[in-house]
DNA sequence: CGGTTGTCTCGACGTCCATCGAATCAGACG
DNA sequence: CGTCTGATTCGATGGACGTCGAGACAACCG
């Protein structure tokens, strides 16, 4: 089995949770919480954050790890490991081609939780 | 409360960073990653993410810490725990009155992560 | 085919974290 | 004043996490 790179994000993609309930409008459930809590907690590392920033703002959509790497002042080993925290945490997908790996990024968990965190405007124009 | 000509600096954690570009703009900077990323951190626990929303929703904007305990299948000290880390984190605010301790959400940094995570969404809204 | 480069896995090590029980602090109230 | 209740702190423990070096795997190229 020395094949990877989609590791099977069960929980991204099975959507049937309440969807987007922001934080501050109703409590979350105990399930949507099991559920969005390992993706906050993979983007709660600087150098996850950073990486996940790298990825889904690059031009093509998609970045090389090779790009990624010497960005960051670690060994190759450590941004692998990162990379695939991100990957099994459902955010971002990962390719072969050739010789090198790309990273891009999937929005719809990042979406969710987006929304989860939205706070309504400060009632300047609201109400 | 007019907010007028407030000479002193009115936020004392979340300093002076570059705001609230979204992660998938523009590649986040290594300070507002290690600024923010403690935040999410706190927030990618399933306990705590639930704490955060119950206090956040809450009726009059705090809710008493005994009112928090129960609901969850852990003792105090765990959940006394959990409610200092929201804190450290400058997501929530504490305040005891007389016997009972009430925290109450802090918006600010909230709004910080939800425009990090915003998406555009996937079609046009931009020329 | 052997060498080179890019990426990942494996094993290890030190640190951080979630949880608990016991003890402590802060008020309220008789 | 003594005691009760609510909340926090302290100390301990088992597990998870970030990091690295060494090795393995994949693909390209002489």
């Amino acid at each position: 089995m020395s094949k990877q790179a989609t590791p099977a994000p069960l929980v991204a993609l099975t959507a049937d949770v309440p969807c987007c309930a922001p934080l501050t409008q109703r409590r979350v459930p105990a399930e949507t919480a099991a559920v969005l809590a390992p993706a906050l907690k993979a983007l709660g590392d600087p150098v996850r954050l950073q990486l996940m920033s790298m990825i889904a703002s690059a031009e093509g959509g998609e970045v090389c790890v090779c790009d990624l790497t010497p960005a960051f002042d670690l060994t190759g080993p450590t941004i692998s490991h990162h990379l695939r925290t991100l990957r099994e945490a459902g955010l971002v997908d990962a390719e072969r081609r050739g010789t090198w790996v790309y990273y891009r990024a999937r929005p719809a968990l990042l979406r969710r939780l987006a929304a989860l965190l939205t706070v309504e405007p400060p009632a300047d124009l609201r109400t």
